[in-house]
DNA sequence: GATTCAAACTAACAATCGTTAGTTTTGTTT
DNA sequence: AAACAAAACTAACGATTGTTAGTTTGAATC
């Protein structure tokens, strides 16, 4: 097993403190801190500061990857997969709060050959947000607004969930699903 | 004047790279090196990093609040101050896109008295929000989902406006807020 | 009891951080 | 031309950064 689980232990604890204060904020003294370690101790698991950020933010980043992948290649409507969109954000935000705020605030701190890689997949899983959002324009599904606002109107609702769903201890999983579908797309009017 | 306008030039530049790379990763230097001076020279015209920060931020939450005040004490329906709101966001995103970063995703590095500042002043606004859509569900001119999610879906994607926006050129201002209120407030389906 | 090994430690490194002190340059006003 | 102020400069400071090297600890295995 060699350390693993005591990496995991590091990278988790990371996770809160770059949501808290951001990648560059945060000092390997203050993460081993949090441990109950000298920052030195720390390499004994893990490479650099660095390697945490990528683990963190690359394996975010192939989970949504992955799930947005069967969406696209699913035989269903345009706006059932929007639905099974909004369920993947629910679902990866419930399961790793604390990771969503380096992938969405510190992935420019990724060195060079992490940060292509995640640029590509965040490009390309907006491009396959686009094009299902743009079938549904087509087919009459979904009403004919601009676009990009529409796309960038709800996933930027998405990609902060994990700032706020925390402050909503007492939500079950499926009512948040089933409550962030009516508002996202059937509107608050 | 006294280098008021040199001070200005200095807090334009640092809000471009506080969005671009957070507040904790810009260096004095960087920062020096874009206005095409030496990091000493800057303070011939600021006092320390910090009050870049905090008159960027402070400044553009400020805005917020006078607007949110002037729209919570109009004698209009709960749905119109909902498209004020919309409305005050495009207006400070379009006329201040950079700094709009450090107030949202840098506030926290802050000191002690702007930090609590900023604290009350974004509670206070979000509080307002909440208040509006509350009102609007009792009367009926909202639908009756659950008033967490509504609040935090619209207030997400007002907020990351900034990050979207500038790709985005050709587009009108009162288009966007048209096309903005539209998707926010009647729904994509 | 000796060996092994993961995981902690101490001590220190070179680099970089925000910032200060004191000086020189530049451009405008007398 | 002299005087002044604004705005740049050089040089350096003490603190902190990520990281490395070498050592000690403690528990499991032989």
């Amino acid at each position: 097993m060699k350390s693993e689980s005591r990496k995991q232990e590091i990278i988790n604890a990371a996770s809160i403190l770059f949501t808290e204060k951001g990648y560059s904020a945060v000092t390997m003294r203050d993460l081993a801190k949090t441990m109950g370690i000298k920052a030195a101790s720390l390499y004994n698991h893990i490479q650099s500061k660095q390697e945490i950020l990528s683990t963190i933010i690359i394996n975010l980043a192939e989970e949504f990857t992955t799930g947005m992948n069967q969406i696209v290649s699913s035989d269903i409507g345009s706006v059932q997969k929007l639905e099974n969109i909004i369920s993947l954000h629910v679902d990866v935000t419930l399961r790793n709060a604390d990771g969503l705020g380096s992938l969405n605030s510190d992935w420019m701190h990724l060195e060079e050959e992490n940060l292509i890689y995640f640029e590509k997949m965040r490009h390309d899983y907006e491009e396959n947000f686009r094009n299902i959002v743009k079938k549904g324009v087509q087919k009459g599904d979904i009403k004919p607004f601009n676009i990009e606002i529409m796309v960038f109107s709800t996933l930027s609702t998405l990609r902060t969930l994990y700032l706020w769903y925390p402050n909503q201890k007492n939500i079950d999983s499926d009512i948040l699903k089933r409550d962030m579908i009516s508002v996202l797309l059937k509107g608050v009017v």
